[in-house]
DNA sequence: TTAGATAGCGCG
DNA sequence: AAAGCGCGCTATCTAA
């Protein structure tokens, strides 16, 4: 079918001035109706909106957001980061966010067992840069912006099976450069490609997939003789050990950091605003946050024991701010 | 007038 | 023919 979407309007830039007025109008308006006006309609009177979190949304076992959805407000682009300034703290609190750092690429390295996966986590280097570096047969310093961008979109793609065509839309490039480093990588994450493999196998023999934690995941059409529908349900699959397990993990961090709040009485101290997939928003007192986040942040970590993953740590950032569009990062102390 | 489907796009 | 996982919301169109 024909199509105006964003990607297809990028292809035809040059051909005509309107086409990117008609995006930017498009992304104007896309913050306009679906933030802007609607937002203030929602607000309490306190100023507060209440998101209702399902926690069955997802088939994957992710939560899903309604009423406002709080788990897609914008970021990427700068006019609409401009949205988030709104959400400010209470007076006499400040915002704080703690999010899981490449949280699914580290759960494909212990999934998978693959000790160059492995080895990069635990030497605490930039993933994606290591990752270009093995790729590449570079030393990690001789890695440049070109191919760490490259080493970044695989790395993502993997955790959702992209396959080959997929992998040179996004990296622009012929197919059979896209090939050559799709081999590349897998010839290098060896153990990755055989885990890929092994969930694919495993899932259309029993008909489910599994989380870390043994969580089922029901998926139809593995075994479809038609190519299309088996390669969704086996993207799927791949995806569904993957992202499950994220969340997961969590989902217990959250019923652990309730818990602790509970048992040490700080409701008034520590409040548990929101989830967004892989990260976590508080409203801390004022003057409190450098006190309770490194707490937070040792439950998080610490929801698998690292030793029982190959020592794959998962580790979080922090930061800190009086409101949403601007959290100043906190610096770890050891 | 309402309900459902589709296209497009915001997030992880 | 299509080839990247998981969501929810708005605008638009069609059918009931």
């Amino acid at each position: 079918a024909p199509s105006t979407k964003e990607s297809e309007l990028l292809k035809l830039k040059d051909l005509h001035p309107i086409i990117e007025l008609v995006l930017e109008h498009r992304e104007l308006q896309k913050l306009l109706s679906t933030y802007i006006d609607t937002l203030p309609t929602l607000a309490d009177e306190q100023d507060r909106v209440h998101t209702s979190l399902i926690q069955y949304g997802a088939a994957t076992g992710r939560m899903a957001s309604t009423h406002p959805n709080l788990q897609n407000i914008p970021i990427k682009s700068e006019k609409g980061r401009a949205i988030r300034k709104v959400f400010i703290a209470e007076k006499g609190y400040d915002l704080v966010a703690i999010d899981y750092s490449q949280m699914e690429l580290r759960i494909a390295a212990f999934l998978s067992g693959d000790k160059k996966l492995i080895e990069i986590f635990n030497q605490g280097q930039d993933v994606h840069t290591a990752v270009a570096a093995q790729v590449f047969r570079v030393d990690p310093k001789d890695v440049d912006k070109e191919m760490r961008r490259k080493a970044k979109v695989i790395n993502f793609g993997i955790l959702y099976g992209m396959g080959v065509t997929a992998l040179k839309d996004n990296l622009g490039g012929t197919r059979e450069e896209a090939q050559v480093f799709y081999n590349t990588y897998f010839e290098t994450f060896t153990e990755l490609a055989v885990y890929l493999d092994r969930v694919k196998a495993e899932t259309a023999r029993k008909g489910y997939t599994e989380t870390y934690f043994g969580r089922r995941r029901y998926i139809e059409g593995m075994n479809s003789s038609l190519p299309f529908v088996r390669s969704i349900a086996e993207r799927a699959a791949i995806n569904a050990p993957i992202q499950g397990t994220e969340a997961d993990v969590i989902k217990w961090a959250m019923v652990k950091i309730a818990d602790w709040v509970k048992t040490e009485q700080l409701e008034d101290e520590v409040r548990m605003l929101l989830q967004v997939h892989d990260e976590l928003l508080f409203e801390i007192k004022e003057g409190k946050a450098d006190e309770y986040i490194p707490k937070i942040r040792e439950i998080m970590e610490n929801i698998i024991d690292p030793k029982e993953v190959y020592g794959v740590k998962m580790t979080t950032e922090a930061s800190v701010g009086k409101h949403w569009g601007n959290l100043e990062k906190v610096i770890k102390k050891i």
